[in-house]
DNA sequence: ACGAAATAGCGTACGTCATACACTATTTCG
DNA sequence: CGAAATAGTGTATGACGTACGCTATTTCGT
């Protein structure tokens, strides 16, 4: 046990310095013909295309028309791979301004353009990657939230908290949609199923009401839209940055009105 | 592949009807020695005591005493298994109200709830499970996020859009706090040295900044305690209970301040 | 220029996983 | 009482991550 906790160890470390780490070519030996990249951006390919289900190293390597070993030499592990590959997804769309300086519409801009990157890469929800492997790009995203709250005269540690609020907020909801609307066939029969069993469950009259009412779209009706959540998540949006709107006065106005 | 498709959609049938059906016993053959409930609670503790990834049909069989296969008899497979255990591990607390009728603290004590659910089993966020496989304990926690809105005045719509932003919000906030807050010294040292890379890294000014005030509690604070992000999560969901009560301002006063 | 050192990729092998399938023993209904 | 249905067993299969030893290649110190 002790010496699975030593390996576990040293593959945490190694993923950590594979991400934040030089990638300087080693002195001897032969050329490489295989670089990290090539190898997130083949895992990257396919679990946009077939989930990460069919990821595996067979498959990456396959692709690339390598042996599966062989990409062990760039990668000291599954973990690893994935959390670079996380980097790389993460790192294709950096986020971009809105264009003006306030922080509303940039904060809204950098959410979205956030929530669109977990359905451009749905998989990204699922990795499962322990915090530590977390990779610059990741920490760009919150830096530049951070940025954008720079001039409105909060402390530091406001900020910080208002840029993890709202990438709670988007995150939260990217899973929920990401977990209801896949809307493969598949997943589709099932999902009317279960409608009808809620239909017809009196222990939930106030669910019911709502699905009557159409609030959740009818699956059909879903299943033809690339977003079928995006209006829930702007109404939620809207809601996060009144939120963040209301604290920003509530500190910046020291108001009297005190108890 | 058409095999498959059709294997995976009946086993996805099945994973519904396990989770709303009725849990009658056969009439014919021998009584059964094992119940589906044993076994998603065997598979419960598994999870709660060494993870997810510990988590496999043998460790759950040899738990209670039977052969692995015996399990296939009471589940179609290990991903129903997963939904019988997570609407399990979620009926184990349903929510209770906070007494006042008071929507805000209701909500409240609502959000804290799920937040501690999510923190008793940490498992229950990585689990993947296809949304048709909601069980109906989940349900049964968004009606009552719905109960607590009735009194409001809102629309059937509203309610169960900000139920949904709530949910959401608690659910990235926990997910952000049990990727980051592993408090096992093996994710510590590498999580230290993820610490040492942003803090010499000059493209994250802001971010650096913040790790110097100790935004972040130094690892070693963060260990000793049980909750290391409730007081982020408690500032959010302040932040997001705000943006609901400007909301509900807005729709029930019809101030005539148009545009 | 040359041997030592280091590395890239390959081939094989192992243990673990979910689960298909055939079998036996048990219970109940017609 | 026999036919039908079911509970649990035993064995087998194919996919997975990855440890280990090998060969071929490149570069450094001499």
């Amino acid at each position: 046990m002790s010496e699975t906790d030593r390996h576990g160890r040293d593959d945490h470390r190694a993923g950590v310095e594979l991400l934040w780490g030089s990638e300087e070519r080693a002195s001897r030996g032969p050329k490489p013909g295989l670089t990290l990249h090539q190898i997130a951006s083949a895992g990257i390919a396919i679990a946009d295309a077939e989930g990460l289900g069919a990821l595996s190293m067979r498959a990456i390597a396959e692709r690339l028309g390598f042996t599966t070993m062989s990409l062990y030499r760039h990668v000291p592990d599954k973990t690893a791979l994935l959390a670079v590959m996380i980097d790389t997804a993460i790192g294709e769309s950096l986020p971009i301004s809105a264009g003006d300086r306030l922080w509303r519409s940039e904060l809204a801009a950098w959410a979205w353009q956030n929530w669109d990157l977990f359905h451009r890469h749905p998989w990204l929800m699922q990795a499962e990657v322990p915090g530590a492997m977390t990779g610059p790009r990741q920490i760009a995203w919150i830096e530049a939230g951070l940025e954008i709250l720079a001039g409105t005269g909060l402390t530091g540690g406001d900020m910080m908290e208002i840029v993890l609020f709202l990438y709670g907020y988007v995150h939260g909801m990217a899973h929920l949609s990401l977990t209801w609307m896949r809307h493969d066939p598949l997943a589709w029969e099932s999902s009317s199923l279960l409608m009808q069993h809620i239909a017809h469950d009196p222990r939930f009259p106030l669910f019911r009401a709502n699905l009557a009412a159409g609030v959740f779209d009818e699956p059909n009706d879903a299943a033809t839209s690339a977003d079928p959540m995006g209006e829930g998540f702007e109404f939620g949006l809207q809601r996060a940055l009144d939120g963040i709107a209301a604290y920003m006065r509530q500190r910046t106005d020291p108001t009297p009105g005190g108890p």
